[in-house]
RNA sequence: CGGGAUGUAGCGCAGUCCGGUUAGCGCGCCUGCUUCGGGAGUAGGAGGACGGAGGUUCGAAUCCUCUCAUCCCGACCA
């Protein structure tokens, strides 16, 4: 029998493995502007059960949220040197406004640390008025040479935490605990394990002092950037000079952070826990976590009877705050059915027919396994949810196996090229912390420093770069990456 | 931005080299009947002017020029 449904296996192309799960199970499609896509809304449903949930946890810290303007004037985009010079080549200007050219160009916003540095610098006063913690979910534009549904657009969405603090340490706690937020969010909503740490220099966001990250693993082997964290320093507040007056007297200049994750989530949930029959979601972000599909023989009395109790559990586990969809469509058979949820990835599958009315039970199947259970329809909420945390555990541990074994370490150069060449994945090399060495690497295994980790391996003290054979003094994860 | 490939119905493709009735095929879609526990069967039906713009020609999906978009591989990035 011929292949109805067309995904290209995983294992034979990765890339449109990739995009014929995000066209067939409709998360979004190609927009008729070049790089530019449309979040279809089975796609914003996951966007926006993220954003709930990260939401809930950035209001948990005390943030609260503002929105600023998607123009930056040019002089106001040029005032951090470093900060101009990473993004200059990737913004789009906006030059006329009607009919009438423009003083001075505008840019859409590929970030809004200028934007907001300089609102910052007029509702700054003095010490009482610290810390300031603001977060923007906003849309930002970035004019990339290479785009990719998701993990690499013209236009996305995001979330931009801006924040200033009256010292360093307090500045660098902050960009600790944002990041840290990140990797509980990865971990627990999303069911993505992730290496995170510190960024090195050449890695570093352009303007910051210093910069963290989360890591995923993408089932091919490459890493995905999930999440930044950034101890801006005082360059910002410099620059737009925002200055407050300290208990004792002085005037100084704000330490900042900034920190944000995007819509390049969905592209990291793709790729992470997807399979050959399309996406798996976790259920703490599935749009439908929970799919009834009754099975029915004709168009008889038993066949309303069944259906009329499908739409009974449906409505118990909606009260009970399960998202619930029942498929009680006509014009398909169950098989169908079967296969169209698994490619859109719902955890979840109740299957209700002739007997199991008999017996009272359904039969529910697991999308990451297909693994059957039945359930007694008296007790069926609390199965359900346990069904359900079940499965978000399952698919971390599913996750979490995949990237330990795809992770290497190595202290020998010509192993580390032959793991990236033949295998990706993590590998751990003991490193000198020099830029040189590390372009080195990069040039001729196009894999990169992707963090060095807090929760990794600790360099010890007879290990040498893998490079120049200097005393190490890190040893980050390297990776080829998206 | 360099190298390569592609663009024909909602999706996947043939036709293009070597111009010539009314542009085909599979899946999907619509209607009817039978079906329904892992992508049903059958009968009938609708749907495209060939990515876009110019040009060559009696005649262009097919040849030429430009352009747009997507994919893959490289150089840069959430």
């Amino acid at each position: 029998m011929q292949e109805v449904r067309n995904i290209t296996k995983k294992s034979e192309d990765f890339s449109r493995w990739y995009v014929d799960v995000i066209k067939q199970a409709k998360l979004a499609d190609y927009a008729p502007i070049r790089g530019c896509q449309v979040i279809m809304p089975y796609g914003f449903g996951i966007w926006e059960k993220l954003q709930s949930q990260l939401d809930e946890r950035f209001k948990a810290t005390n943030h609260v949220n503002a929105y600023f303007p998607i123009f930056v004037p040019e002089s106001f985009l040029t005032r951090e040197a470093e900060h101009v010079e990473g993004f200059a080549p990737e913004v789009a200007w906006v030059t006329q406004g009607g009919n009438d050219v423009l003083e001075e160009r505008l840019a859409l916003r590929p970030t809004s640390e200028a934007i907001i540095g300089e609102m910052y610098s007029k509702w700054i006063q003095t010490y009482r008025d610290l810390p300031v913690l603001i977060n923007q979910w906003a849309n930002v534009i970035r004019w990339e040479k290479v785009t990719r549904l998701f993990l690499r657009t013209t236009e996305f969405l995001w979330q931009e935490g801006h924040t200033c603090h009256r010292t360093y340490e307090e500045a660098q706690e902050e960009t600790l605990k944002m990041l840290d937020v990140y990797r509980e969010f990865a971990e627990n909503v999303m069911a993505i394990p992730v290496i995170y740490g510190q960024k090195t220099d050449s890695e570093k966001f352009a303007g910051a002092l210093a910069t963290y990250g989360i890591e995923a693993l993408a089932g091919d082997g490459k890493a995905i950037q999930a999440g930044t964290s950034h101890n801006l320093g005082q360059n910002f507040a410099k620059a737009f000079n925002i200055m407050f007056l300290d208990e004792d007297q002085q005037r100084k200049y704000v330490w900042q952070t900034s920190w944000g994750v995007s819509t390049r989530l969905i592209g990291g949930i793709i790729m992470v826990h997807g399979d050959d029959n399309g996406l798996i979601l976790p259920p703490k972000l599935a749009p439908v976590q929970v799919v009834i599909v009754p099975i029915t023989f004709g168009k008889n009395d038993s066949g309303e009877k069944l259906l009329a109790k499908a739409r009974e559990i449906t409505n118990e586990l909606k009260k009970a705050g399960v998202s619930v969809q029942i498929d009680d469509r006509d014009e398909y058979r169950p098989g169908w059915k079967f296969n169209e949820w698994e490619l859109k990835g719902v955890p979840l599958r109740i299957e209700f027919g002739p007997k199991d009315y008999d017996k009272q039970q359904v039969v529910c199947v697991r999308r990451l396994d297909r693994e059957k259970s039945s359930i007694p329809i008296s007790g069926i909420v609390d199965a359900i949810k346990a069904k359900l945390d079940e499965a978000q555990k399952a698919l971390y541990d599913k996750a979490l196996k995949y990237r330990e074994e795809h992770t290497r370490i190595t202290c020998d150069y010509e192993e580390f090229k032959k793991i990236i060449e033949e295998e990706r994945g993590f590998i751990y090399a003991p490193w000198c912390g020099d830029s040189v060495c590390e372009a080195k690497i990069k040039d001729e295994t196009k894999a990169i420093t992707r963090v060095i980790p807090f929760n990794g391996i600790p360099v010890e003290s007879n290990q040498n770069c893998i490079v120049c054979k200097n005393k190490a003094k890190h040893m980050p994860v390297f990776a080829r990456s998206y």
